[in-house]
DNA sequence: CGATCATCTGCAATCGTTTGCATTCAGGTC
DNA sequence: GACCTGAATGCAAACGATTGCAGATGATCG
């Protein structure tokens, strides 16, 4: 059944002007609190937009003032197809960012591209929809990034910095995020640790350099070993666990690359009959929300997202603003929980 | 430092106009596909507009057109005052959202209303920065958007139907789901079974009832009981828990109104020294993606929140193109996992 | 009383597209 | 050759705001 829509075209500036015996160009003044236009006039004016509930037309006055006050904020899925964005670091990350972003009063235009065809990233820059891009991981889009950080000053990129790379990136020390887990399990008395996760990927590689620097590092030097699932999903992991765990190698710790994987590892051991962390030990990587909840709740090394959106936020309004601003990683920190063994539960 | 800013300002219309040799309405039709151009003159300005990077600028495009391809997603967060976007039911269903959105085309701008003041829907409506408007849960708002549906239609909410309201919903079987849940808990010889969260907010209140059928239902009627936490959050929810412990009421089984505060009553349980569900068995709701990880994983009513988010924008598409889409309410399945006991695993 | 000045207001151009209407031109017909 | 048809193109007016500039108004001063 069609719908006859609605009713009352919202108010727009003339028509205040017409119910004030103004011109259009005193309300925009008077809305915009301009000395010009005389102070009982303009208490007038905004008294009877008030009442005609009009609201500024925020595309008109987007084009004149060519800005929008909204940022972009894109997550790059070049693995998992057609996954929905499900992702507990993404969603938390987008969840502070979206916090320091409208508390600027700006919006958050969400992006998902996916399957990244080489030029979303030069379109959606070009569109005008926005006034600045934030990415969240590169995943493997690091030559796009790299092309359009050339000509476009507000971008700004939530992953590892690399060689001779100039956009912006904002990250954690992976390196020494990953060695401190990884010397804490030593500490321990772990002697097999393996390596879970796909190091190919930027950030994860950065991870498993601080794990084999923990490894050289110690006392009595200990062999790498690592094993690379398919991807990052709770599934695969859980799957790419149980098959280790079927195979002959033998082990009495994981280090997980994420708190994701870092869980279905625990399930899966747990599974198998096994006990976290009395037969083998478990650390993860991020310390998302779920870490501190999962049983038993999950050592790992904790990235401190809302800091890590606010130094992106705070990077992308001084690019905006025309200045530089240059990369940062940020520290990583170990929280002891209970899946390595050793103290007791924190909180 | 400040710093020089873009060079080159993105090409225009006119731009690719002068370069084709024709004029700006020419260049409108080519790029629209119109069979006003002939087809050889078309592709030649295509190839020129490609070449120059010429992307369309959405701003001035919208103006003229009068509609944004955007669907604001608005999360009112009446509750936990500054808090950032967290909670994983949230975050889940607006990565749906964004899914079903962008697979039309359509931006997602992404809205967090803290603490709600009473205009801040007709504002956003009134602002024409989107075609239509999605709010997930209707919190403590029901008559703001009882106000702004009388006149605006792209208007969907997430959330449970109350009486006589104009209002366009979608939402899972409150009641059938709890019933479901609680049901399974007494098949399971639980006698004392607690509620757990706060019977006012709008879907609790529907949950409780299903728990109240269901306990009325018995074939030996049980005793109700329920306590309230104050906010729906993972700490408060633990502490509860802990409080509820330490008290002389005796109980064996807890019905909670969100899996996020089942797995914090979980770990209160367990720090308590108690097992589950040995000693006490914990369903949820929700089923977020949490639960199946959860130790031991969650028993839960499932809400298919992809489903859900498709009927959503299904319905929000139809109402922009001036149809009515009527409210629906979406089954609840029971998910049986370990924390009631009584099964294995399931996956 | 006229000149000067400060204060306020409105005209009109602009932002980059889209589109109704008029116009142009080529080709065909009588 | 005058006339008509049809296809292809351009002109100019929107869309709804902001703002430089010029003009109006009233007050002040010599």
């Amino acid at each position: 059944m069609k719908n006859k829509g609605g009713h009352r075209a919202p108010a727009k500036m003339a028509d205040v002007a017409t119910l004030a015996g103004v011109s259009p160009s005193t309300v925009s003044r008077a809305l915009a609190g301009s000395p010009l236009v005389a102070k009982k006039k303009r208490e007038e004016i905004l008294k009877l937009a008030r009442e005609a509930g009009y609201v500024v037309n925020t595309t008109a006055r987007n084009l004149r003032l060519k800005r929008t006050e909204t940022i972009s904020v894109v997550i790059p899925l070049a693995h998992e197809a057609s996954q929905p964005l499900t992702d507990p670091f993404f969603v938390e990350m987008l969840g502070y960012l979206a916090d320091a972003i409208t508390q600027r009063g700006f919006g958050v235009l969400l992006q998902k591209i996916v399957p990244p065809m080489g030029d979303w990233l030069p379109r959606l820059v070009a569109s005008g929809r926005s006034d600045g891009v934030i990415v969240i991981g590169q995943s493997t889009e690091h030559a796009v990034l790299e092309e359009v950080a050339a000509y476009y000053r507000p971008l700004v990129v939530w992953g590892a910095p690399t060689v001779g790379q100039n956009y912006c990136t904002v990250g954690t020390d992976n390196v020494g995020g990953a060695t401190k887990a990884v010397e804490h399990l030593i500490r321990l008395g772990r002697k097999q640790i393996v390596f879970f996760g796909d190091p190919s990927l930027p950030e994860i590689g950065l991870r498993y350099e601080g794990y084999l620097a923990a490894l050289e590092n110690a006392s009595r030097p200990l062999e790498a070993r690592h094993i690379v699932p398919a991807h990052l999903t709770a599934e695969t992991a859980f799957a790419a666990m149980s098959e280790l765990l079927r195979s002959d190698i033998s082990f009495d710790a994981v280090f997980a690359a994420s708190d994701l994987i870092a869980i279905s590892a625990i399930q899966a051991i747990t599974a198998a009959g096994k006990s976290v962390p009395h037969d083998i030990a478990v650390a993860g990587f991020d310390d998302i929300a779920l870490a501190a909840h999962s049983n038993p709740a999950l050592t790992t090394v904790r990235q401190d997202l809302e800091l890590g959106a606010r130094a992106i936020v705070e990077r992308m309004f001084q690019r905006i603003a025309g200045y530089d601003a240059a990369s940062v990683t940020l520290p990583a920190d170990l929280v002891i929980r209970d899946s390595c063994g050793g103290r007791t539960r924190d909180s």
